[in-house]
RNA sequence: GCGCGGUUAGCUCAGUUGGUAGAGCAACCCGUUUACACCGGGAAGGUCGUAGGUUCGAGUCCUACACCGCGCACCA
């Protein structure tokens, strides 16, 4: 007996031990699993790539949840047999890292002008590296059984040569265009933001009344009204059923008479107000549209640093908030304010990264045309020819050669889509890949490599870092070479994620994919929820304390505790609130498994192991029950039920192994009777549990294992899975 | 405004082809005979949000509504 399992379990000096015994094994690569005949070469590849962790800091809960559910699906099938493949890697975040460096230079008085881009960009790899070594510690200790020797990083080398190639294929397709567009312009960032970078929030303002003419104007916003000339009014309206489209009137306004068009168009809303509004095309998303669809001009009020422009006359260069009541006191004493409420919510636009107000702007930027046709070209397969990138990301979802779990989120992809904008790319940050176009003078180059000759500037321009996240799944296998990785390994098996990044993420590997390999980047996606505190609360870093650190928890508790506190309960896309209390239960029951894993091999010493003795009748009762339970959570597996497979193994053991077999057993041993079936059933249902619970507890089942005395010693996480799929039919 | 999800035992949540409601935790009673008190045994606890409908039968399907949460759009 070793001396160790006369003590309770102790996941401390346990865990860190036994992923060192994991990952000197080398069984994280799968190459070495074929080398040393733990898998077969011809083995059905099953593939998982890691989605990146920020380069920002830490893991939080939401890491380990990932974390989590992978490494069970990743440890479920190479227990299985499979050529199996989790591959690791971070993402260099680009705003949110720069933003972040940002900050802390700040602190020290430093602002990134004064250190230039060469050395800005050293400080910000600096703590990017500190903040990766950081999270591959961390994904460790969470057990999480990753390939290492394939880490990638979204803005390392050969990653950068993927964007090149990627950015070259799609502008020479005309399907990356550089235009002045209205854009989401954030102040404080100094940066364009892409729709899905912008979050609303609710604020409280004033709602001013203008009198504009013989029209009456509401706004939120006076100090963008300088270059308002044309008013808007819906076509239906018998208020205004006697003034024409395009009638021209004048009317004073803040700094003079001026001249006024009269538009008529379906966008208003009649119900609204006085039914009439002025437009600010410049810096409106909805106003662009407007003057873009009557050609209308457009007029620039506001400048980058969110200051007023000389149109603005006496108020030029004052910021928007110091000028807006100015303005307002302008038309009041001009008798053109007619009234002001006090208690207008509104909602702002504000980046998502900085917290900056966006202001809408019209710039000069590179977009992907999400509507364009997909020109046919010799090099290029007939069937992206004549479809748009928005086609080439509904086909699959729509042919369910991708499957979204929960389905229901397979309904607001196609929404997102069906809406979605021209995709802004390019980011006026430091820290990213560098766009690949070069200039000089009106001429414009692109291509994987800079021009040869001299007098060319490269573009200043960084990408958006979802353009780099959007080629991860191959990428990472060594695209635009055409490796082995990429042909076993690709399209991958599942994409696990949290549902917050749908758009951001999965919609654009999908399109990437579709559109550079012609194929899928990954068969299902797997939605988890977002883990709440126990009384409800986003775990989010503002709750500064209160938020529950997932290694805290593993140093109290032990990683094997927190797993299935995240497992047990959990379905996908619904949220889930993790609760220390359930966490220190499951660690109970990790010392339960070594407890009855204590009484089975004191009481099997003596068993033959390779020669086992025949089961009395209520044992093979018991086994045909074990063996009926290994096949319905089998079968579970691989419908992705973790939550009834956990509970169901955890109940099995707790208060059928544990509680009926091992307590009959023991009144049998000691009364000598039947002795040698129940040293049988103790011993075959022990080591059948701890291979079905292993991808679930992998580390308390583990150093069991080391334990075990069998026929042929090998690491659990390497021991087939209690069920073989070659044998059973457990597809279906 | 449009869409999605939730509403099941005190709490947290499972419940996949419709067939007499489940787990964990908490609370209650009993019990420390050598795997484990980080334990065992026992009992208790729900008209499955509301109102209709389909059905021999509905937590499960359909319709409407209420409350909570989320997403998207608009907010001149």
């Amino acid at each position: 007996m070793d001396e160790k399992l006369l003590k309770p379990y102790d996941p401390k000096t346990t865990e860190e031990k036994i992923y060192k015994l994991w990952e000197e094994s080398g069984f994280f690569n799968p190459d070495i699993c074929i080398e040393k005949g733990i898998t077969k070469p011809d083995a059905e590849p099953f593939s998982i790539v890691l989605p990146p962790p920020n380069v920002t800091g830490n893991l939080h809960t939401g890491h380990a949840l990932m974390l989590v559910i992978q490494d069970i699906m990743i440890r479920h099938a190479r227990m299985q047999g499979k050529n199996t493949l989790w591959l690791p890697g971070t993402d260099h975040a680009a705003i949110a890292t720069q933003s972040k460096v940002e900050k802390l230079l700040e602190k020290e008085g430093i602002r990134k002008n004064d250190l230039g881009r060469e050395e800005f960009l050293k400080r910000v790899e600096k703590f990017a590296q500190d903040s990766h070594d950081t999270i591959v510690n961390q994904c460790k200790k969470m057990g999480a059984s990753l390939d290492w020797s394939r880490e990638a990083f979204t803005l390392d080398e050969k990653r950068n040569l993927a964007v090149r190639t990627a950015f070259k294929k799609m502008y020479d397709d005309g399907l990356i265009y550089r235009g002045h567009r209205i854009v989401n312009w954030d102040p404080k960032g100094q940066t364009v933001i892409s729709d899905d970078e912008t979050i609303y929030e609710e604020k409280k303002g004033k709602f001013y009344t203008f009198k504009y003419g013989p029209f009456e104007i509401a706004t939120a916003r006076p100090e963008t009204k300088f270059g308002d000339k044309y008013v808007v009014m819906h076509p239906e309206d018998k208020r205004y059923k006697d003034w024409q489209h395009g009638q021209k009137i004048t009317l004073e306004w803040i700094n003079g008479p001026i001249e006024a068009t009269i538009i008529k168009d379906e966008v208003i809303d009649m119900e609204f107000g006085t039914g009439v509004m002025t437009i600010t095309p410049w810096h409106s998303h909805e106003d662009f549209a407007l003057a873009e669809k009557y050609k209308l001009d457009k007029e620039q009020i506001i400048d980058k640093y969110g200051k007023l422009l000389p149109i603005a006359q006496e108020f030029a260069g004052m910021k928007i908030n110091e000028a807006r009541e100015k303005i307002v006191d302008k038309l009041k004493s001009k008798g053109l304010l007619i009234s002001v409420d006090e208690n207008y919510v509104n909602r702002v636009a504000t980046a998502e990264r900085t917290g900056g107000m966006i202001e809408p702007q019209i710039m000069l930027q590179w977009f992907i045309d999400v509507n364009k046709k997909i020109p046919s070209r010799n090099n290029l397969p007939t069937r992206q020819a004549g479809k748009s990138l928005k086609e080439l990301m509904l086909e699959p979802v729509n042919d369910e050669k991708i499957k979204i779990l929960p389905s229901h989120f397979e309904k607001v992809y196609f929404n997102w889509i069906n809406n979605l904008r021209d995709w802004c790319i390019s980011r006026q940050i430091w820290y990213g890949h560098r766009i690949p176009v070069w200039y000089k003078g009106d001429q414009i180059y692109c291509d994987i490599n800079p021009p040869k000759e001299d007098g060319w500037t490269q573009d200043e321009d960084t990408l958006d870092t979802w353009f780099s996240s959007g080629l991860w799944t191959f990428s990472t296998l060594g695209w635009p070479e055409k490796t082995k990785d990429l042909q076993k390994y690709h399209p991958t098996n599942i994409l696990e994620t949290g549902h917050d990044i749908l758009f951001f993420w999965i919609a654009r590997m999908i399109l990437m994919s579709q559109y550079l390999l012609e194929e899928i980047p990954f068969k299902t996606v797997y939605l988890h929820g977002m883990i709440r505190t126990a009384d409800g609360k986003k775990m989010s870093k503002s709750l500064g304390d209160k938020a529950i650190d997932p290694l805290d928890i593993i140093v109290k508790y032990g990683n094997d505790a927190l797993r299935l506190a995240m497992i047990i309960g959990n379905t996908p896309g619904n949220d889930l609130k993790l609760n220390e209390n359930d966490i220190r239960g499951y660690g109970k029951f990790a010392n339960k498994i070594w407890n009855a894993s204590r009484f089975v091999l004191e009481q099997t010493k003596d068993l033959d192991i390779n020669n086992l003795p025949e089961l009395d009748e209520e044992d093979k009762t018991s086994k045909e029950e074990l063996d009926n339970l290994i096949k319905e959570v089998s079968k579970e597996m691989n419908e992705f039920r973790y939550s009834i497979v956990a509970e169901k193994l955890y109940h099995y053991f707790w208060h059928t192994f544990a509680d009926i077999i091992i307590e009959r057993s023991k009144k049998k041993i000691l009364e000598n009777k039947n002795t040698e079936s129940a040293k049988t059933i103790l011993y075959t249902q022990l080591t059948t549990l701890l291979k079905a619970l292993h991808p679930f507890m992998p580390f308390v089942t583990e150093e069991i294992w080391s334990l075990v005395p069998t026929s042929n010693k090998q690491l659990l996480m390497v021991e087939p899975w209690p069920l073989s799929i070659d044998k059973d039919n457990i597809n279906d």
